[in-house]
DNA sequence: ATAAAACAGACTATATTAGTCGGTTATATC
DNA sequence: GATATAACCGACTAATATAGTCTGTTTTAT
């Protein structure tokens, strides 16, 4: 039940890039590990999968860097955690083999209340 | 953001001890091992830390086992896994190096509303 | 041309998880 | 009081996941 490092940073740049949202700016990846004090080499792993996912878009070459695919209204804590980390809390094995399991809907309940609480938390309100 | 095996299989077992439970009588490993289908050597160790926790008793010798250290209507999931996970879902060193993180509020909100969804569960509803 | 930046895949080191094994201690029953 | 049963305990191992590194290729502004 822990959050890894990699969502932690991912959701650290993504703030990061919120904060600093500008129309037509973008941010080279060494300024936001920098910034964050995240590793470099990680980091750029990180917003592979956040660019796959469409969170952020790229511009490539000389003055190029990454920015928010929208705006930080409309991206939530939960399109980013979800982007990055195994969201269901158990694959229960039990369920699928014997039809029922005893602690089946505590782990219903646990995943329902986990997205619900990430879900209602966007970017903008991040930035404050 | 998973559940360990450690922590299904405890819950499994806690289900079977409570949906059992009866007053004096105890439930031998090798019976909630075989009905549950959990290694017995491994299903040892998890329940002396639910022991440890003061959510089962034992009852050594001959005829003996474990069973349920109070009402199933007073166990919680969130005592059960409480008692077998590390809840906190990060330990933000950020927050405490800078002073502040800006993703410090989603981890709070988060683990509040995983400590509230399996706090509102108890072992005698699970018995149904 | 060249330099800055994104993109990509293979690799390594560390930590965690899941489970095993060999024993010791307590106690009901014969 | 011998014995068998079941809890208790600590050290060990195997497998998997996490966290990061390294070496390069591609794109593009200047």
């Amino acid at each position: 039940m822990q959050i890894s490092k990699k969502t932690q940073y991912g959701l650290r740049a993504m703030v990061y890039l919120a904060k600093n949202f500008k129309r037509n700016k973008v941010f080279p990846l060494r300024e936001i590990s920098k910034s964050e004090d995240i590793p470099f080499d990680f980091l750029e792993k990180i917003i592979l999968e956040l660019e796959k996912s469409d969170l952020v878009k790229a511009k490539k070459g000389p003055n190029g860097g990454y920015f928010l695919a929208c705006s930080p209204r409309k991206i939530t804590a939960g399109d980013i955690v979800g982007a990055l980390e195994k969201t269901k809390p158990v694959n229960c094995l039990i369920c699928g083999r014997m039809g029922k399991c005893s602690a089946k809907s505590v782990w219903n309940k646990l995943e329902q209340s986990l997205k619900d609480a990430l879900d209602s938390i966007n970017l903008s309100e991040l930035t404050k």
